[in-house]
DNA sequence: GGGTGATGCTGAG
DNA sequence: TCAGCCTCACCCC
């Protein structure tokens, strides 16, 4: 389930569990993380940091741990006795009062400075690190000829959008996925920039992606809507525009399916 | 119980 | 451009 929200939601909610707890029980249940588990084991978390969608943990003996959950890695988190992990937990990080189980990560490595150094260098702005500046963002912006829609997804323009804040945020701007990127106006893509701080911020906050507004279903808050309810495109093809009723349609851009209203992006 | 799709990204060609 | 990787939740019997 993970875009950028998603990956600074688990470093706060991680961080109370794991920040100031004593050692930590580092094992890796599926094996293929053993001898970082191993390295690891005993030693106590000091920080819990995310950067676009990528996660470091710093520990005190030096090493820092990175993950990245790709497309289908998950955290569980449990407090008290957790059950077994299943066959494909590759990390497991046990406190006194909680265990967190990490399976299907893309990546889950231990590495040094120059690496991790080589990675941040490669991430655009974060929406969700609030000394970000979002004039980078309308540089790179400028600098691409790709459609916006194709740039949203390159995480070297801005980092943590995935496929579904793609959708939505073209739709909420009413912009047109194939507009080359260098082609918005600056006021344009700091309007985009904005709105991605907002909707981020929300996801975060209530760990689902939900870009409509609950009081158009009768709804108080995010968590009240059903799932058919929570966003303005992605998926959608086929039904009607929540603003203008025209058809959604779907496309592929930049390798992924995306949604968009031919009628109201333009 | 089996099949499938998924909110990501890389590296080979 | 495209195959490949990683795991599990969900859907349909």
């Amino acid at each position: 389930m993970p875009e950028g929200h998603t990956i600074h939601r688990h470093a706060r909610l991680q961080r109370k569990h794991l920040r100031n707890a004593g050692p930590i029980a580092v094992s890796s249940p599926q094996g293929r993380f053993a001898a970082g588990a191993a390295r690891l084991d005993g030693s106590r978390v000091t920080a819990v940091q995310a950067s676009g969608k990528h996660l470091f943990y710093r520990w005190d003996q030096g090493d820092t741990l990175h993950v990245h959950l790709g497309l289908f890695g998950k955290y569980k988190t449990f407090l008290g006795d957790p059950p077994p992990p299943t066959d494909g937990t590759r990390l497991a990080m046990r406190t006194e009062d909680a265990t967190i189980y990490l399976a299907g990560p893309t990546v889950c490595e231990i590495i040094d400075p120059d690496e991790e150094a080589g990675i941040r260098k490669r991430l655009g702005p974060d929406p969700l690190d609030r000394r970000a500046d979002p004039e980078r963002f309308i540089a790179n912006l400028g600098r691409r000829r790709i459609p916006i829609g194709a740039a949203l997804l390159d995480q070297k323009v801005i980092a943590g959008i995935g496929n579904v804040y793609r959708a939505e945020l073209l739709f909420i701007l009413g912009i047109d996925p194939q507009t080359p990127a260098n082609q918005l106006d600056s006021s344009t893509a700091m309007a985009l920039w904005d709105r991605t701080v907002t909707e981020l911020r929300r996801g975060e906050k209530s760990g689902r992606i939900v870009t409509t507004d609950p009081a158009d279903f009768g709804a108080r808050r995010d968590r009240d809507l059903d799932r058919s309810e929570r966003l303005y495109a992605y998926k959608r093809d086929g039904l009607p525009c929540r603003r203008c009723g025209t058809e959604i349609r779907m496309t592929e851009m930049a390798n992924r399916l995306m949604w968009w209203c031919p009628s109201c992006q333009t």
